[in-house]
DNA sequence: GTGTGTGAAAGTCTTCACAGCT
DNA sequence: AGCTGTGAAGACTTTCACACAC
């Protein structure tokens, strides 16, 4: 289903223990609470989103990541205009509150959806606030500090990726793992 | 400032032909054109969006788009109550009339927002109608007919490696590729 | 027979190091 | 002196193949 050889799932799955038993096979209700437990999604983690923007909206209110462990517990806003106004569920709080109320809700994740010009600092602020992995949207390249984990979802670049492989069917032989780090592109 | 050594943009390079001079180094203008040529993205590619939930909403009005050289011409949906509306500047059809704009329009890319359960027959009709390249947000493994791209983002399981990177900071020795193929999870 | 766990082999990517150019 | 292009070395990942378990 997945497109990958069992001997991949194997090995995946020995880099973090015995799952399966010999002869037999993986007893799959268990199988995924164990897998669970390795992500940090047997519990549900507390996440804000930080910039109220279309894309952050989109994801206060987006319904996928309940059921695979994520709460979006707070949206911030610089704009007096949004600041007090809900979306969906989540209540949008000037971003002054954020190291408050990062720290009383104990958030560790952050889905930073601001402007690329303004991501660096808020980045900043909210590492300093206590949270410890940020989901990027701005596309560029962060500095964080030591132990703080970073990912980033550059939508153009996905888009770039597949404007690629339109005129590049991808052919065996090619390389695999085509570098489209993300930077900002020059006026 | 991209935390990717010299040899291996240089390698990068390498694999589509000569770009610098050696003892000069690169022309930076020249080079983003060539890069450009490269992706596709020296000229506008129209692109759709399927689905116009908050996720499509979103898509269907984000500025970082048109400065990568990609234009949303049109959104689609099912629901009578969102059919005929806008968003931004993009108007809504009904998704019966997606084979005639795609083909109107000679639309190569689309962006998928709808549901997952809905995402497997959506691709396979929007496929027919001549797209070739497809950025899905659904959380599945999509069939597509050969020659068709397909790239998937998943929102819940980029946080679902952050959260995994909490407990485990990324340490020198770990294998640094950790497949996280997504897959439905079983209610 | 079917299926896991695992060392070894094959394949792929990244880094090194240097010739050659300005 | 400083930089590219590139083969070779090193590092990493995937696949193979088989012992062992049921």
């Amino acid at each position: 289903m997945l497109q990958i050889t069992s001997a991949q799932v194997r090995k995946d799955l020995g880099y973090f223990g015995q799952f399966g038993r010999p002869g037999v096979g993986y007893q799959v209700n268990e199988l995924v609470e164990q897998i669970r437990r390795i992500l940090g999604t047997d519990r549900i983690s507390r996440v804000i989103v930080v910039g109220t923007g279309d894309l952050g909206r989109a994801m206060s209110r987006y319904k996928g990541f309940l059921k695979r462990g994520f709460e979006i517990v707070a949206a911030f806003d610089i704009s007096e205009a949004t600041v007090g106004k809900s979306v969906g569920r989540v209540r949008i709080h000037h971003i002054d509150e954020l190291p408050r109320i990062v720290w009383e809700k104990d958030v560790k994740l952050a889905i930073v959806t601001v402007p690329a010009e303004a991501a660096q600092s808020v980045v900043e602020m909210i590492c300093r606030s206590g949270v410890t992995g940020i989901l990027n949207f701005a596309p560029t390249v962060l500095e964080t500090p030591q132990g703080v984990a970073v990912g980033t979802v550059d939508l153009a670049a996905s888009l770039e990726l597949l404007s690629f492989r339109l005129r590049n069917p991808a052919q065996q032989g090619d390389p695999q793992k085509l570098n489209h780090s993300l930077y900002p592109l020059r006026p």
